[in-house]
DNA sequence: TTAAACTATCACGTAACGAGAGAGTCAACA
DNA sequence: TGTTGACTCTCTCGTTACGTGATAGTTTAA
């Protein structure tokens, strides 16, 4: 009993192009054909068949069904096994997805409803978070849990006057920065004039200023990508150029 | 501050490739290029950039996010409503495909460890189970709980000879079958003989006959799309022819 | 000035078919 | 016996989000 392949399409629930597409990639070639090219399927192979759209509906590409169709159920089980911890992987992905799809939400619907005021509170609020959840924990070990909750203190106690202060403080001290590198030289004055704007610009967060610390964050600048991602996306290598320039300004290097 | 593609493919940890690419399908193109054909960002640009990353990790095809990258908060919380209900689903998919994974790593298990007998009875087992799945409740109601539990209980009590017996008799009734349908007659001698051969395969697994419950089956097996493949695969469109001969083999029908 | 590092534009490959297009085949009906 | 409708065949493009060369021009630091 021999038939045509719109027979093995419908009593497989597939279409006469998969059948097509099988045949091209070797996974199911029909046992025969007729005189004018038209493919017969056996027994046998609407056997293979079955076992095909079994592995396909776990998920399997049909490269890997092509490997394992053909042998025993050792190696078929050692496939499963393997396959099972994929799906898994999976899944634990999309949980992740999940998780961060509603973060997002929760965030976007936070903005909507708030008002500029709101915005800014949120603002100062995560960028305390980030910061402890970037260098909480390394900040508290150098210089004491005193510090950083001032640090936190002060900038949850800023005005929206300050803090517009400060923003336009760093954007002063990226401009510097920019001229600076220009010079080439982090010796130079408008280099200099950098590292005491980065200075000012501290103060807002910091009550209290010692060289130490001020050199500490420049190499913690230059060590922690996200910080040099962040300044040399202002000046193009200017984390490095304003470590430098720090270095000398607090004359821990000979000039 | 406008920067080279590769600067701004190192900042947002992308493959340069990844920013030819937006840039091809119109989601994210620079501001500007140089006099040779260099791309050039802005600081618009790199924002732009980083939300579209930001769906992107959200698992959104970037057609949408093109869609939806340009629109305010509230249609963006309304596509992420959208997409989270598709992630759900796929999520339940994988759910879906792990228990089915499941089920066939143990029944592999099972048969590696079968012996041929074992192999055996694990088939009449899921012959009737696969029986009681699928027509169990209806034929409970049309014949009695008597009937049904009968025909699993004989199933249970066949010898592996009694159950080759039953296999070789189907076989003759397909090759029967495929005669009489040749003919086209279902009332012509080689039908009668196989609607009378499917009485005598039936009795392996009745316990009692009566030509109500085998015109019924017959009518089921045209009805039943899984009978209907069953026996279609064994002889094109047999099911129809099987169902009129049986009808007349029972006197139903006029001659 | 020369080599290294960048940049640009094709263009093929990937997974598993869906959707035509154009042309030949087969079976039943008038 | 011719015709129609249902099938069949073999291309070939489209889909997703880039990876991976190939080939060639540009910029930059030594």
């Amino acid at each position: 009993m021999l038939r045509k392949i719109k027979e093995v399409a419908d009593l497989a629930r597939i279409s006469v192009r998969t059948l097509h597409h099988y045949d091209e990639i070797g996974l199911l070639s029909p046992e025969t054909t007729t005189d004018s090219g038209y493919r017969l399927y056996s027994e046998a192979d609407l056997e293979m068949l079955q076992q095909i759209l079994l592995f396909r509906e776990l998920d399997f590409p049909l490269k890997k069904i092509k490997e394992i169709i053909s042998k025993p159920n050792f190696d078929q089980l050692e496939a499963l096994t393997q396959h099972r911890n994929e799906i898994l992987e999976k899944r634990r992905y999309l949980d992740q997805v999940l998780i961060t799809i509603d973060k997002t939400m929760k965030h976007k619907r936070g903005e909507s409803h708030m008002t500029t005021e709101e915005k800014f509170e949120a603002f100062k609020e995560k960028m305390i978070e980030d910061n402890e959840e970037t260098y909480g924990e390394e900040i508290r070990e150098k210089y004491g849990e005193e510090t950083i909750e001032n640090s936190n203190a002060k900038i949850r106690g800023m005005s929206q006057v300050d803090y517009q202060a400060m923003v336009q403080l760093e954007k002063e001290l990226f401009d510097l920065l920019e001229k600076a590198y220009q010079t080439g030289d982090p010796a130079s004055d408008l280099a200099q004039q950098a590292a005491a704007k980065h200075k000012e610009w501290l103060m807002y967060s910091w009550s209290t200023y010692s060289k130490e610390a001020h050199v500490g964050l420049a190499e913690m600048y230059v060590a922690d990508e996200r910080f040099t991602a962040y300044y040399d996306k202002q000046v193009k290598n200017g984390t490095r150029f304003l470590r430098d320039a720090i270095l000398i300004f607090t004359g821990q290097e000979s000039v």
